[in-house]
DNA sequence: AGTATCTCCTGCGTGC
DNA sequence: TGCACGCAGGAGATAC
């Protein structure tokens, strides 16, 4: 399942290879994933010359001179680059961007969760786009910022910290390891959290998010990177996949819940 | 405006 | 071996 740090990875994976082509042809095998794909989509793209990719958020932003199209890979989403002469397509594989050369950019999407949205407009300024929160690896992510944000917040903290409005980015993943790490209780109020916790929680999601990046993104059932290689962090997740184990600090057994229909898992004793 | 709930979908693990 | 079932989850839509 895509978090930031996999959708970052995919976009340094796959930008080398296609960066600068022109596309020859797109081939929709499966139009309706979250929105149905526009019909269009082909003739939109063909002839036309792939600038550049950008990210904002887990949106992927693929430049062209006269649109930007906005892929998201939701829960289940890969984006891969192939060879047109050798890689068949497999089941789920239900979009191919192909460009000169025999190289294409393979969309795969098993629970189709994913979208994919062409716009004229200034990505940036899309609906989808607009209001999100900030960078969480980015300055404008602080302490400071998070606690203005969290004041008069009644919701719980890992609630609120995945709600891509107030940071982009956190998955329940990571909404998990980085309230580990800060020693903070997940069904805690927001307007709760005090300056320092808010100061010490941000640093550890810009870590953990950092580290994931580094290491190629979370391995978890079916993604796989850019590049084809799966990432490797799973083996260090401090709670995430553990409840009812003992805790790795304390040996305290972690206890999981349920919160806004997500698996929470965390330590009562080392939590507060 | 903030909050909670519903929804899309397939694959996998479990229990009978 | 097969079937029914529950669960996994990003985030927009909807209701209040």
């Amino acid at each position: 399942m895509p978090e930031l740090p996999e959708v970052e990875t995919t976009r340094q994976g796959i930008t080398p290879h296609i960066k600068g082509k022109q596309v020859s042809a797109v081939i929709l095998r499966h139009h309706q994933l979250r929105w149905p794909i526009d019909s269009q989509l082909v003739d939109y793209l063909t002839r036309k010359k792939l600038l550049n990719i950008h990210r904002r958020g887990k949106y992927l932003l693929l430049e062209f001179v006269h649109g930007h199209l906005l892929i998201h890979l939701g829960m289940s989403g890969s984006l891969r680059i192939i060879n047109t002469k050798t890689d068949a397509p497999q089941k789920h594989d239900h979009v191919d961007i192909i460009f000169s050369g025999n190289i294409g950019l393979r969309y795969h999407d098993p629970r189709r969760f994913g979208s994919i949205l062409w716009t004229t407009e200034d990505p940036f300024n899309h609906k989808l786009i607009r209001k999100l929160g900030p960078e969480p690896l980015l300055e404008d992510f602080t302490g400071e910022y998070l606690f203005k944000a969290s004041r008069k917040r009644k919701k719980d903290v890992k609630t609120f910290i995945m709600d891509s409005h107030i940071v982009v980015g956190v998955g329940n993943i990571y909404a998990n390891e980085s309230l580990f790490t800060s020693g903070i209780r997940p069904t805690k109020a927001a307007e709760k959290l005090t300056r320092k916790q808010c100061d010490l929680w941000v640093e550890n999601i810009k870590a953990v998010l950092q580290r994931s990046i580094t290491q190629g993104g979370t391995t978890l059932r079916d993604f796989v990177g850019g590049d084809g290689k799966p990432g490797y962090f799973a083996q260090q997740l401090n709670v995430y996949g553990r409840g009812g184990e003992a805790c790795v600090t304390c040996r305290h057994i972690l206890k999981e819940i349920r919160q806004a229909q997500r698996t929470t898992v965390y330590c009562s004793r080392c939590q507060k």
